[in-house]
DNA sequence: AATAATTAAATTGTATACAATCTAATTGTA
DNA sequence: TACAATTAGATTGTATACAATTTAATTATT
């Protein structure tokens, strides 16, 4: 048992670097089935929020994926180029931009439908882990929101 | 109990979203005290492989870290500029670009000690749950290593 | 030995991420 | 009601990420 000081540094006693590194590598396969729908990681986040809410101001919408509007306001434009939303402002508030989804958006959400079952064929984790796991990452998420509420 | 057929594309029902976003917010969280060190995370995370091996190739640093030569080559020139590491070709195989720690990269890791415990105290999780975080995520990382073995 | 196939990095192009700053709109206050 | 403070997005600058391609070196094959 020798003592290394330097223990602390290495990165296998690190947890940020394998949820780091899972992340990409998951966000990574995700790749080939989002690019039959056109669009890429960020945007299908998205629109699973304007799927279910049909529409979100991009403060909002970056409250919830945990995004600012130096990554969303170009992310959005490429979405609307796209034709999947569209970009208004609001007429109580002019500062806000509501962005949301077209007609042509809320079809992609049908071809989207196989995606979820797909990518959890690429992730061989039991149900009961894969929940362990859920409940872990939100319990920090749930800090870093409460956090952030200041 | 209604069914709702599109259930599968809420966010709040995907494992991959908060292993997304608490990576992201963790490595923000990295960036003040990297700062310090005038390092990013990705150079950090290099760094952490080149304190305990001394030197590596570009293409075992990649295997390690998960990254490829578009995301290692530009990153570690960046390294070398500020003095921390030198890329030299091996004498073996020119092909092969050797990169490693120079002295003030070493004194670089005795500033960076007290990093991870700062870090640690950004997320409130018990031993016990950081350890089943810890494994889960190296299980699935297991995975698509012995994928990327063909 | 000459050529084909493979391999290691580097480069190119696209899309994030995010801190910092800027602009315009709205709200609070003297 | 003017004016300061705040707020919502957009913009700028730097640094990833990664697929696809390119280049140079090495290895395998005929």
């Amino acid at each position: 048992m020798t003592e290394d000081p330097y223990a602390c540094l290495k990165l296998e006693n690190q947890v940020c670097f394998p949820l780091y590194a899972c992340s990409k590598e998951i966000v990574r396969r995700y790749r080939p089935m989002l690019d039959e729908l056109d669009i890429t990681y960020t945007q299908y986040i998205a629109m699973m929020v304007l799927w279910e809410q049909g529409s979100s101001s991009v403060n909002a919408l970056g409250d919830r994926l945990f995004l600012d509007s130096g990554t969303l306001s170009p992310m959005l434009k490429n979405l609307e180029s796209k034709g999947y939303v569209t970009r208004n402002r609001s007429k109580e508030d002019e500062r806000t931009l509501i962005v949301s989804v077209t007609p042509k958006g809320m079809e992609l959400r049908d071809r989207a439908l196989s995606v979820p079952g797909r990518m959890a064929s690429c992730v061989n984790l039991s149900p009961e882990k894969g929940k362990l796991l859920y409940d872990l990452l939100y319990e920090i998420l749930g800090q870093f929101s409460a956090e952030n509420k200041d």
